[in-house]
DNA sequence: AATGAATGAGAGTTCATTCAT
DNA sequence: TATGAATGAACTCTCATTCAT
């Protein structure tokens, strides 16, 4: 059977060695379609990054398409995996919901290739994400954290009440998610370079100061 | 002189009239650029929707990417014309603030085109904003505007100090955009919808609780 | 009746004054033919090297064909006209050879134009030049002219018996024709420019000499 | 690494028959680039006359520009080929002369492709054989050849002094090649058919003995 | 597991030409 | 006599995909 037909998921673990082509297929594919999307995207130029003929790409994953999605669940899964190994319930309210702050913050400044695949995937009507139960399925576990945070800090009087966590967590996720996708028009615009370590501390510490002064109560 | 040769600028209201054409091009180039960036969008098919012959597109354009730079200087353009016609300046600094928040965020409800665009733009190194000197040019005025309402609140010690325009601007109007932005993954993986109008409402109450209070002293 | 009805010809040395523009279609017409043939030439770049409405083109002369074919009819028909005020009768039979010979040099040097119109009809199969009666019909007096002037010469004893002045032209033009229109690649494969006035002038003088020693008894 | 990237040059004798399909789009393009030209041939045509689907000539050659350059290249190397295939060292200098003017007499009598090629390359502004470094630095024998013979020849006082080798070649080739390039015309304007055998055989005889009559002392 | 050759569909663009005034 | 708007046909070229090994 060839792999192609395979369910789409992410490899193991164990076979990671013998699949070094795939794997190399995959961080083209990522870094290919984060800058142009779906669409934009060229085949060619995705093997070419891989080091790899072309038609392997379709040996392994069947169409550009197929890559496309799984690429997609990668990236998803990744972040899904990091989420799940931060451990707040140890820390003090206040200290746990900065913490969740910046780690929003600090994963969206690392991984550029997840904002421009959402972007692209959003821009595009999100078909692929909704299509896709592997990332459906892989619940976030942020609106848990963030709910437990908010009610513990409540219990303190350190937050207000009233505060929707689904609501918190779009609101907190897009002053980060903003800066960082649209840092070059918004550079262009106020011709000020939001690019330069510098910028990005500051605006870092902005985040957290500005969202925990909106949560007091 | 041909028309695509004539510099890109937006047509004169004189005009309109003997421009349907054009306009329609354009505005069907906005909805088809929006949705599909620069790379995935049909010259074709932004004819179709225009109801013109696709020549015409060329005649008047010149070329795919002329008619998107065009395109994405109508949509800045329109934007910065209602920034323009805010008058904060009779408000009192609270109602002026909340005023602000709430333009950015209606806007980027009504505009889809404007997010999408700008995602597209983004996603693709920006190289058109850069490269436009009409966008680069129109200063926004938020910034300002911003400023000044932040002062007078200081000085009416409703607003705290320390806090820069820019990252007020960027992280209020993060909110908003990331919101309409990445509405569609956000509904799928909260299986929530956040595209109907209470949820639209809800946040937009959010949004502006949630600025306000973090700009408390 | 539009222009574009009227028999193709020469317009009237009387309309000159009214016809400017046709004049300067006319001009531009064969530079551009000239240079990139009745395929290669482009319609609006006939219309702006002569400053006109590409519209008004298809007013005087119908098509592009059409224009190719009276442009070639005028160049046809100029050649014809000087070569019918050489008055070789006068000279002695050897210098009225070498004013023929210098007459084809001389011309080609001035009309690249022509050159470069022959060049394309010839590779194209010669259907304009074998469909226009207005050239086949307006014999060139230059046959006439060397069977006269050879026979003159053979009388004297100064030139030998046996060729055909058909052949003689063609030899003649040929070592003319080929200088002038395979000039670029013959500069650039023998590394020597043939374009600069010293290479043309000692080439001149190398046809006139080689040809006349050839017609010696 | 894709054909189209690889140097352009003329297949190996080795890679002949795997090169069954790109021989085949080359014996294509010479004819029809011959016959009208860069601007004018048509890639659809060339596809369908060599037997092979369109894009097959993209993924060999990358753009018609480069096909053209490819044809252009192996039609030199053929004629150069051919000329150090010629042995004159061995005759006496005016049989070796005789067998010069006849050589570039029959080859363009049985190679209208390189006549057709000359002439469009010339007219165009010959920018791609001023391109080719495989056409510039391919010398040509036959200014060599010439020169040695004329001294030969001047030597046993069969021909005169002061004739410049590439001069005489020019001549000489352009007596023949304007009879082949111009046929068509030069039949049409002479009403008299200058592409039948026998009328190609007298020309042919003209041709050498007037040339060889101009080198006499 | 891997590759070079080949293809069909469709993309952006060019261009001669016509319409309407 | 002159022009801007508009169009259909055709062109070069791109690209995802398949074939054959």
């Amino acid at each position: 059977m060839p792999p192609s037909r395979r369910a789409a998921t992410v490899p193991d673990e164990a076979n990671a060695e013998q699949n070094a082509a795939r794997n190399a297929i995959l961080a083209a594919a990522r870094t290919e379609f984060s800058a142009k999307g779906l669409a934009g995207a060229r085949v060619n130029e995705i093997a070419a990054r891989a080091g790899v003929n072309k038609q392997l790409i379709y040996y392994y994953f069947g169409s550009k398409e197929d890559l496309y999605r799984t690429a997609l669940e990668v990236v998803y899964t990744e972040i899904r995996s990091l989420e799940r190994s931060l451990h707040l319930g140890d820390m003090a309210p206040a200290e746990a919901m900065q913490a969740l702050i910046g780690f929003s913050f600090d994963y969206l400044e690392r991984h550029p290739d997840f904002i421009g695949m959402l972007n692209h995937e959003n821009a595009q009507g999100a078909s692929h994400v909704r299509a896709s139960g592997a990332i459906r399925d892989t619940n976030s576990p942020l609106i848990e954290l963030i709910a437990k945070t908010l009610k513990r800090g409540i219990a303190q009087k350190l937050f207000r009440r009233g505060i929707d966590p689904v609501e918190l967590y779009v609101s907190i996720a897009g002053m980060s998610y903003f800066f960082f996708s649209n840092r070059l028009t918004l550079s262009s615009i106020f011709s000020r370079d939001l690019g330069d370590a510098q910028a990005v501390a500051a605006y870092r510490e902005h985040v957290v100061s500005f969202a925990m002064a909106g949560l007091r109560p």
